[in-house]
DNA sequence: ACATACTTTATAATAGTTCTAAACTATAGT
DNA sequence: ACTATAGTTTAGAACTATTATAAAGTATGT
């Protein structure tokens, strides 16, 4: 076993989960990178199966994602209206978003300064600030 | 036949989609307001069949507010993940969200200044900016 | 090793959206 | 006004992402 799967059954145990060889695997897949990782559960599905050809059923890929959502290691991203998208970086943050190729990238919170706030509406408060900036092919 | 109902007749015509009944009464619905509207397909169905008595088909909805969409008239907003969203304001503004009640609320450009954005990513060139004021009930 | 609660899995169900093809309708040409 | 035609509406089927179900499998404490 290794260093790096040791570390993920013990994390996945103090988070009152069980370290299936399925959750393992996908937290590799997922966590273990130099980069934040945007995907969607049909990419992830195919990672798994290509790059580790291993096969994780859909329902458990869904569960997992979603047991690992609730327990905060991954964010829902409201982006597109047809897919759901997921994000390993789970603090509040900033993207570029290019709507052709459907490519999330993540920026840091200091390359963006935002001046003026508008005042929100009558009993409700700002809870959190993101802003997408759109970007395309350059020519 | 009321100066409204002409006028949604003329700017149909003019955009080559025929006059029909089930168009104009969307044009009523959507763009006969002082406010922006958002909305998603099932809440405009509700709203045709119990404020206007009148019954549209599933399909007609759809296509409508896609060919509105293409001709520029309408908006599709890219906020949850599981349906979708439209908007009569079809310029490039920020919003308030709260994520509870599912409510976007526009925001006056002159109300958000962003000072510092990020540069982009090789090739690549930032086409839109787009804030999202996500926002809670204060308590 | 055993009991048990948790997990995985194939499959069914659900929900939003798009497709299909037949009936209907606006419109241009006569 | 009549007709031909292309555009539109419609019910229902198909499709796709996601969630629910329930039976088989597995991790864990004793
Ligand atoms: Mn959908
Ligand atoms: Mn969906
Ligand atoms: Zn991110
Ligand atoms: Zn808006």
């Amino acid at each position: 076993m290794s260093n790096i799967e040791a570390n993920y059954i013990a994390k996945l145990r103090n988070s009152g989960l069980r370290p299936t060889k399925q959750r393992i695997k996908i937290c590799e897949v997922l966590f273990n990178r130099e980069k934040t990782f945007h995907f969607s559960i049909s990419e992830l599905i195919k990672i798994i199966q290509s790059q580790h050809n291993q096969k994780i059923s859909l329902a458990t890929v869904y569960n997992t994602v979603h047991a690992f959502r609730k327990k905060g290691y991954l964010k829902e991203i409201s982006i597109g209206n047809d897919i759901s998208y997921f994000d390993t970086n789970t603090s509040s943050h900033h993207h570029f978003y290019d709507e052709y190729t459907r490519e999330l990238i993540d920026i840091d919170s200091q390359e963006v300064e935002i001046k003026k706030t508008p005042t929100p509406p009558a009993g409700k408060k700002i809870k959190d600030i993101e802003v997408t900036f759109k970007i395309s092919k350059k020519f």
